[in-house]
DNA sequence: CTGCAAATTAAAGTCGGCTTGAGGTCAAGG
DNA sequence: CCTTGACCTCAAGCCGACTTTAATTTGCAG
């Protein structure tokens, strides 16, 4: 298995190589080795690290993400909490869909105030609304 | 229109009080009057105040929340902007809901590391995966 | 009128998640 | 052999988004 060094992880995934170290301090992944100095990683470093992107565009924290994938792709967590997260999930991605209908209503309806405008109102409703407006 | 004071806000939206002085500070949302000292909110509040959780929840920082929904509601970008970043969304919906299969696929594959599992290495790539693995 | 809960301010503190800087080490190419 | 550029470590710094603290001020119930 070809190793990659940190430069080359970097520029594939997209991660700066700061935050490849600071990933590995934290226990979020592991290099393999060294060449000298310089830290090696397995081709599954890629993989790990798009599921870490992921995991932190939909608001997990560096410690949960590494509850629910471990560093070599097992789950520290049940599987109760692991099906719990996905769910949560789901909600989350119902809201965020209902954002990006609230988005391009407001991109599109000319009325003057959104929050007036009954579509608009509709819209948030139809959503899993967080307050009780 | 009946008045909201800030503890009522808080306890409707799910927004701490601390925090929603903080938006007004910054200018999120805007208090329409004072009651002595005290904030008094409309309760179109609380409904900018769902669109601002669901876009903090979408990783969107509280500037970019205010330009897609003004403090009025009115939109402070260009419509042009706001479709983008509605498909930007999309983009990430489409994500979240890879993380989503991914997290159950480990919370019921028996297999030892996901990571070499066909299955989830098949799912990922189903996603917009983000690096080139 | 009194007392108290609920609000107010400004300033400082906190936390996660990195980034930056200074000073050092190495391996490969010329 | 020497240089160079990519990496290393450790500590400190930074940013966003709040929270906390401490010292007031106020509205309202009794």
């Amino acid at each position: 298995m070809k190793l990659l060094d940190i430069g080359e992880v970097a520029e594939r995934s997209g991660v700066a190589a700061s935050a490849l170290r600071y990933y590995e301090e934290v226990g979020l992944i592991t290099s393999i080795g060294r060449r000298g100095l310089r830290r090696q990683f397995g081709r599954e470093t890629l993989l790990q690290l798009s599921l870490i992107t992921m995991g932190k565009a939909a608001g997990f924290s560096l410690q949960e993400i590494a509850g629910m994938f471990g560093k070599d792709g097992q789950p520290d967590l049940p599987r109760g909490q692991l099906h719990a997260r996905a769910d949560a999930l789901e909600a989350q991605i119902r809201e965020l869909t209902t954002l990006r209908d609230a988005l391009r209503h407001v991109a599109d309806c000319p009325a003057p105030s959104h929050l007036e405008c009954p579509k608009f109102q509709k819209l948030l409703r139809a959503g899993t609304l967080t307050a009780k407006v």
